[in-house]
DNA sequence: TTGACAGGCAAGTCCACGCTTGCCTATACT
DNA sequence: AGTATAGGCAAGCGTGGACTTGCCTGTCAA
């Protein structure tokens, strides 16, 4: 699906699935404390969860709620729509 | 590299690659000609060699040049990149 | 050489989207 | 109760990049 590519256009966003991808089921705030000092990346927490939002919208990140902590987990398998898309030349 | 990434980020980068796909090698004037018609891209000429610039150096357009004609292939390895960053979680 | 055809270069327009600002809701702790 | 924390919503700003317009170069056929 074309959300999916949409979604990891955004530097920020690949970004935030490296972080999630290093430690799964981050909230909110420790995404951004631990984007901001280990990937460098200077943004809000909107700015954020805004990208989140793509994220989850296309697949590749799902949440669980629990109070009123939101944790976040990466879901790599909408990836192998993209290699599907275009396979390989025999 | 992100610069995959950025080149499958325009739908219209996309359709050249499906267009590629379906048919490999073709000059610019046949890409024109086949986006307008069968994915109905409204684009003009400059549009397209723009967005196939931007493929060529992203290593997912390759080309070669015989008199005046330039073709195109199609080149899908650099995908593997995108899988090889977030691998599966096992 | 003249014309048609395939492609390239450069400057300008315009709009989506990345990001911020400001305020609001909900959960938990004391 | 009051306060701090985690998150959400909505409107606005600004810039990168997609796309166009116009002109130029190179190749081939008459």
């Amino acid at each position: 699906m074309d959300e999916v590519l949409d979604a990891l256009a955004a530097p920020a966003r690949r970004a935030i699935l490296d972080e999630l991808h290093g430690r799964d089921g981050q909230t909110l705030f420790e995404l951004c404390a631990r984007l901001t000092m280990k990937h460098k990346l200077g943004l809000t927490r909107q700015a954020i969860s805004q990208h989140l939002a793509v994220l989850e919208s296309a697949g590749l990140v799902n949440t669980s709620r629990e109070g009123r902590y939101k944790f976040h987990f990466l879901d790599t398998r909408p990836l192998s729509t993209i290699t599907k898309r275009w396979p390989q030349r025999t």
